[in-house]
DNA sequence: CCCTTGATTTGACTCGTTCAAAACACGGGT
DNA sequence: ACCCGTGTTTTGAACGAGTCAAATCAAGGG
């Protein structure tokens, strides 16, 4: 596994460090996982490791292509390793879960405007909003739960 | 036009203050206008207005439905006036700006995930990514000058 | 094994937004 | 027209997420 993440790290022309590594294992565990969850997730192999490291290391994976950055409104940022498809998501309003979709079309922008306005569009992005499975039950009298662990 | 807006005030169940109205007219004067534009313009006509006030007026807005939040990823939440239709967004990547778009389909959601993972979905957001007709000129040497007014 | 350069660390700091308590004023009742 | 209750505004502090900058450290090519 991490010979794979070697590898990766390697062709894209990024050094292979350990907080690299165990940053990349934290996001093959939690699909979606926000800063916070990758900080104390992967200082379960490297105890030291500090926040800003961390955000460094998203930063350097996502310039290169190798994690992708999602930012549900009033959510902080959400990290995945699922790259180079066009999917888009599907986010819980209640406790902030999501979910991966596949994409109808295959490529960015899957979806055209009617009326580009000047604009030229490079990427279509997609969120569809709802209630997961857990948070349909009794949804209706507990009014909002938000906050709930992102899986 | 104040009048106009002290009848959807009050029957939205609000009472029709300075500061809301104030708000109203700078939304009516930029369509996608962020706190702070808000608040520097609103104080046009009540000079004394603070942030934390147009928050508020804002969030009331909002939740009576007379206003609507857009949060485009890394960037400050705009507020529209445009209410109701199921319409959606240009954003470009570099100044910020935004235009709307209207909806091929009219109601919420438009589009219908393909596997919802047992989600009940309400809305389907979308945003189109690109660049503005202004930024497109000398996109290439400049790379990035994010920070502009969106207007 | 050394050196260069990129990566990590440490710490302070910014921005957008929210929270809380006190002062205020809209507008229904009389 | 006035008063009063409750919704609003105000003031001020605080928060979380993320960024910036300088110094230390280590990956890995030579």
């Amino acid at each position: 596994m991490e010979t794979t993440w070697t590898h990766r790290l390697r062709k894209a022309g990024l050094r292979v460090t350990r907080p690299r590594l165990s940053v990349l294992d934290v996001l093959d565990a939690h699909p979606h996982a926000d800063a916070d969850t990758i900080v104390t997730g992967a200082r379960a192999q490297h105890p030291t490791l500090s926040p800003q490291t961390v955000y460094g290391v998203l930063e350097a994976l996502v310039s290169v292509g190798l994690a992708r950055r999602i930012e549900p409104a009033g959510a902080p940022a959400l990290f995945e390793l699922r790259v180079g498809d066009n999917h888009h998501h599907l986010v819980c309003r209640s406790c902030g879960a999501v979910a991966d979709v596949d994409c109808a079309v295959g490529a960015a922008p899957c979806l055209s405007p009617s009326d580009t306005a000047g604009f030229v569009v490079d990427e279509a992005e997609v969120v569809f909003w709802g209630l997961c499975r857990r948070c349909q039950v009794g949804a209706a009298d507990e009014s909002d739960t938000v906050g709930g662990t992102p899986a």
